[in-house]
DNA sequence: CTCAAAGTACGAAAAATTTCGTTGACATCA
DNA sequence: TGATGTCAACGAAATTTTTCGTACTTTGAG
C-alpha cells in the first residue's frame, strides 16, 4: 500500500500492457499474453503481479479462484507519467524536444498527424 | 566493448544530461553537478562512468591525469533511442498517442508548438 | 473418495544496478 | 623532501529487480 504511484519497472511495464489491452486478467492470461513475445514461468508473472499490487500499481478481485487484476490507474495517466518522467531526465523538461524526437522516431501516418494538429490548435485557444 | 548502445539506466542517464550539457567532463566535473541536485559519492560517479564506457556510452580521454568523457553517441541519438524505446514499450508503438499524451503533460510554449507545426509540415511535405 | 490439474503464497536465489571503502599513483606546496 | 590533496582502479557490499522452486489449497473428473 504506496501512497504515491512509483514507476513501474519495464517487467512491471510489460503486465501493464497486456492488462491495458485485456481490460483486466487473471495471471494465466497475462502469462499466456507474454509468452508470444518472450519466455517467462507462469510464478514469475504471479509473483511479478503481487508485488505491484502491493505497490499499488494493480488492483486485485480475489472473489473468484482465480484473481481478476485491474490497473489501478487509467492507461492515460501511466503514460503521461511515463513521459514526463522522460521528459525530465533525457529532455531538460522540454515537450518540444520530446515531441520532435517521437515524430523523427517513426513517422506518423497522416491522419495522426491531422489529430496532432488538432491538439496544437486546442493548445492555442485556451491561453487563459 | 559492447556492440550494440544499450539503454543508459536512470544513474546513467543522470550522468549522460550533465556531459550532454558540457559538451564534455572529468568526473569532479559530473560529481558536483550531480550534487546540486542528490547526495552522491565521488567514487560512486567514478565507477559509474567506468561502467559506461565499458559499455560503450562514453568515450574517454585518458591524456590527462583526470581523464576527459564524452558522450559517444550525440544527445539527440540517444534520446530518440529512449522515446522510440518508451513508445514501443508503453503506447503500442504509437507516435500519435505517445505525442498527445507528452502535450499534455506540459504546456508547450507557443514558439515550440509552431516549431512543431513546421516539424509536421515536412513531414507531410515529403511523402516519397 | 481420490487423483490430477490449476491456482495462490512466499522465501529465496539470481541478476542487474548502485554505492562506497581502500589502495596506490601522481601532483603540489612549503 | 615529505606532507597533503586529487585522482583512477577495483573489489565488494547494498539495493533493486527478476526469476523460480516448493508448499499448500481448491476444483473437477472419474
Amino acid at each position: 500500500m504506496a501512497p504515491q504511484q512509483p514507476r513501474p519497472t519495464d517487467s512491471e511495464l510489460d503486465i501493464l500492457s497486456v492488462i491495458w489491452q485485456l481490460g483486466e486478467a487473471t495471471v494465466r492470461q497475462v502469462h499466456t499474453e507474454l509468452n508470444k513475445s518472450r519466455e517467462t514461468g507462469y510464478t514469475t508473472v504471479l509473483k511479478l503481479m503481487q508485488i505491484m499490487t502491493d505497490k499499488g500499481l494493480l488492483v486485485r478481485d480475489e472473489s473468484q479462484r482465480s484473481h481478476i487484476y485491474r490497473a489501478r490507474q487509467r492507461e492515460t495517466s501511466t503514460q503521461k507519467q511515463l513521459v514526463k518522467d522522460l521528459m525530465v531526465r533525457a529532455f531538460g523538461g522540454s515537450p518540444e524536444k520530446l515531441v520532435m524526437q517521437a515524430l523523427s522516431a517513426k513517422r506518423a501516418k497522416p491522419e495522426e498527424i491531422a489529430e496532432i494538429r488538432r491538439m496544437l490548435d486546442e493548445l492555442e485557444g485556451d491561453q487563459s
